[in-house]
DNA sequence: CCATCTTTGTGCACACGTTCACAAACACAT
DNA sequence: ATGTGTTTGTGAACGTGTGCACAAAGATGG
């Protein structure tokens, strides 16, 4: 499950302070879940603990981190040195997790060759040999969108079978390749999503009304809008141009 | 719905090209999700489409950003401006989406008066006056793990509500206030998992023969785990001591 | 050795999200 | 105006994940 590194953070939390064991109630508190869950989880997963007393800290550490695959440790190469793959590069929790970073990679010639958190950055061209080399399984982009799709081909090319991607992109890739998405911009939007919605459920505040209208009005308003030549009430939309760096919401107002 | 930011994103990008409507298939295919789970999410927004057509594309774009509290924009204070406060104050796709930032923030007196994306890093005192007179209610976390629930407290009491946390810890909050997390760590470990999957299923390769016996066998080997003060096989681990920045899996063989 | 108390492991019901499949609705050609 | 083709909107079945609640298991104290 994808809760077990959440776990696995609480129990070494725990463990650093040298308590033995923990009962589900603390550790699911600790974790910010509920204890029939984590005891379901722990069940699932196989590992015992002692009724009456609870989870062994260290053993239920160990574990974890062998079922995650934590025991051995995992060559990352990281492609696209701008600003996130900096701070990626200088990020000391992958090391101490069983992650490493294995190299640094980018197609800018002015960014090759320079050194990001000590590692040399490198050319694109030595991906495969890198890959190849180090045995290198997961791969993070963070490039430009644009260049996102073509750079996971090449990792996939490559022999990469797991991709973590930063890009506002969709990826498609062949069957048994995983790919997670971490995208910055939907987190904000869902924030603002729930933070309008705090502050009353007033949205546009005027053109509801048509929408919101049943029976044929529909058809009638549908109609309206696509005569109009595309968004009949656009012009509620504010002024605000954008100039998108990657265009997203450059065009609410077409032209 | 958490899809709505993605449908957007697809939409936008047909806008560009001056798509004028889609069916529920493309923009699907697009989004890489079901069509029929688009058709429901969209219905349950209560945006209408025209059947034997599709969608109206800038109609579209403009409900979707209305629901999303997009047609305003949102101002944003960023507080820890180390590896990743840089590198999402450079971030130009957040001005894109509505998102401003109001300001970048951090305890240093070694960062602040420096300046990143043009911005000038303010100091923590600071706060207070900045979210209010800016009204601020979005707040990005960007520090250490140690500081982000201290840090996390100081935003809320000057009146944000909704906060993204890049900091591997879980936040309480009162009621009222969202939090969303980003953990890369997770990400990575979560494909670790899958990868290990991959490569053949035999995990530890020799203690699971105790561990997966039923019967009163879970009870003796319950107790010698206790007995032994930690874990009786934990000797199997990698050497790897790993000095952990966060100190996470430190200890995964303890003293 | 027995009683009591704590905590696990899990059966079960429930709620939610997902997907299929199809009728109604609309466009368009004739 | 009527038929045909396309696409939406949604009812209903399905699977999954979640949480309650409780019995079994073991610890602990007498
Ligand atoms: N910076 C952030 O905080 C942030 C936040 C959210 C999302 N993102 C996304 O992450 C990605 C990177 O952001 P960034 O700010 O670091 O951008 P950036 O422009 O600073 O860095 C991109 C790097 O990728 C390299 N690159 C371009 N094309 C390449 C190719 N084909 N092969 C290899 N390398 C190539 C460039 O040379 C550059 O060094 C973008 O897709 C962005 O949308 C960034
Ligand atoms: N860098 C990454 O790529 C990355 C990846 C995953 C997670 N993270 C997490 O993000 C957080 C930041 O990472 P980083 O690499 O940017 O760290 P960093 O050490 O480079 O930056 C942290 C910044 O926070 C400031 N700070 C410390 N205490 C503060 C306080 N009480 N109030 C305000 N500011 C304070 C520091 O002065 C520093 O500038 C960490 O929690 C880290 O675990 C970072």
């Amino acid at each position: 499950m994808a809760r077990l590194p959440l776990y696995l953070r609480a129990l070494t939390a725990l463990s650093e302070r040298s308590v033995p064991t923990v009962s589900s109630e603390e550790l699911a508190a600790a974790a910010g879940v509920n204890s029939a869950k984590l005891r379901k989880d722990f069940s699932y997963l196989g590992s015992y603990g002692t009724r009456g007393v609870g989870y062994d800290v260290e053993y239920l550490v160990y574990q974890i981190s062998r079922e995650l695959g934590l025991t051995q440790d995992w060559p990352v190469v990281i492609v696209g040195i701008g600003n996130l793959g900096h701070a990626l590069a200088n990020y000391g929790g992958f090391a101490s997790r069983g992650f490493r970073v294995a190299a640094l990679l980018d197609a800018d010639p002015a960014v090759v060759g320079s050194t990001a958190a000590g590692l040399p950055v490198r050319h694109m061209d030595e991906l495969e040999d890198i890959v190849t080399a180090q045995q290198v399984s997961i791969g993070v982009i963070t490039t430009p969108p644009g260049a996102a799709q073509q750079v996971c081909d090449r990792l996939v090319e490559a022999g990469v079978t797991s991709i973590l991607n930063f890009a506002p992109t969709v990826l498609t890739v062949p069957d048994g390749v995983d790919v997670r998405k971490v995208d910055l911009s939907i987190e904000l939007q869902i924030l603002a999503f729930h933070e309008q919605r705090k502050a009353g459920d007033e949205p546009g505040a005027g053109d509801s009304v048509l929408d919101r209208a049943p029976g044929p009005v529909r058809a009638a308003a549908a109609k309206l809008r696509r005569a109009a030549g595309g968004t009949a009430k656009a012009e509620q939309a504010k002024g605000k141009t954008a100039q998108g760096t990657e265009g997203d919401l450059s065009a609410v107002m077409p032209a």
